[in-house]
DNA sequence: TGTACATCAGTGAACGCGCGTTCACTGATGTAC
DNA sequence: TGTACATCAGTGAACGCGCGTTCACTGATGTAC
């Protein structure tokens, strides 16, 4: 589908992407409307034909990135099964690695103020993604002694929480924080931690 | 010091004010330099007299934050002392406390996307506030076998690293994004669990 | 104490810019007969 | 197959807006004598 000529062909996705690239190259308050048609090659006009406005366009670039990581979840999710403490900790490790690997989308997903009750789409899209980590976490909690089990959702919302913020903190370029340890290893190990805790590791190893 | 008659008396202090009011009100994208010098009750222009420009308002607003950072995170430290262990679970709940307490300086610290490098006076004061928190986990450090001792850096970037994560996802106004715990709780529990998987709380109570 | 004057913190007008959005339009595409 | 026509995705000009920044200026303040 060549996009020579006056018809464009598929600038809908065309769109999503150059929103991508800009947000990932400049932050998220690079995006601009004019900025994203004109990388298109197309009038800010023609925008209008596809996206209600530079929310919707945005709001669209969260719901894919939604949509990936919740493949990539349930990828590492299915690939370590049945070890529930396998699967749960390939699924955090999964956080850090989406962001690495999909900036852009990370960006507009987290960071670029959008709400995910934006659109329907993007909030179905990002229950999704949340629903998958919630099973990973109820699966393990099935490991710890009923008595002194904390609600499944509780863990996933901790280990969510430390993976957003060695994100945050130490793995995006915030220019000159230097990092003390590469976030990888820092995630690793503060889960490690994390899960001696709730006793589902040998505390010896 | 009235603020009465052409000369204004102390504008520099008023213009970090009315930008934390703005960016608390508006989020991290809602400051401009021209609606601050107005809410201040002055040109646009005026604001060159006491700042290079836009981002070095900011910075100050920021480096205002860290020191009240500090000062929050130091009282905690000291309150708590000589215990080493609820000094360091106090740092961590200083994090939330702060973020709560003073939403503008907050946004303009760790959501306007300026760099803690921009000035020498912010890299000072961010300095310090990360030297408290690595202070107490040296502390705490001291309780753990030594041959089974991850570095104490290492465990402030932790708690730092989950306190961040709450705080982001659970309770700042991302509209709509409900919270399953209130962030305090998600936070206390997130810290005992992890402390006990470092051997320092007991794993029965 | 009064006056002359230097200093300095503000004004206000102007600038160029890029933004999001609207509108009437036109050229390309696809389809019915 | 060829032609007429409806549909639709784009154009391009225009808009009003608020932004950050500059400049020559002016009014207030503080100080030396």
């Amino acid at each position: 589908m060549p996009k020579r000529g006056y018809h464009h062909g598929n600038l809908r996705q065309a769109l999503v992407e150059a929103a991508l690239r800009l947000v990932e190259a400049k932050g998220p308050t690079g995006f601009t409307l004019s900025e994203a048609a004109k990388q298109a090659g197309v009038t800010p006009a023609a925008v209008y034909r596809h996206f209600e406005g530079r929310e919707e366009l945005i709001a669209e670039a969260a719901r894919q990135g939604f949509l990936m990581f919740a493949d990539l979840m349930q990828h590492a999710y299915d690939k370590y099964q049945p070890s529930a403490l396998a699967a749960f900790e390939a699924t955090g490790r999964a956080y850090l690695a989406f962001a690495r690997k999909y900036p852009g989308h990370y960006i507009a997903m987290f960071e670029s103020g959008i709400s995910v009750n934006r659109t329907p789409e993007l909030a179905n899209a990002a229950h999704r993604a949340r629903t998958i980590l919630e099973k990973a976490a109820e699966d393990l909690s099935q490991h710890i002694p009923e008595e002194k089990r904390p609600p499944a959702s509780m863990f996933s919302a901790h280990i969510l929480a430390m993976s957003h913020g060695v994100v945050e903190l130490y793995a995006r370029n915030t220019p000159g924080a230097t990092s003390p340890f590469p976030p990888e290893d820092l995630l690793e190990t503060g889960i490690g931690i994390y899960l001696r805790g709730l006793g589902l590791i040998d505390p010896d190893t």
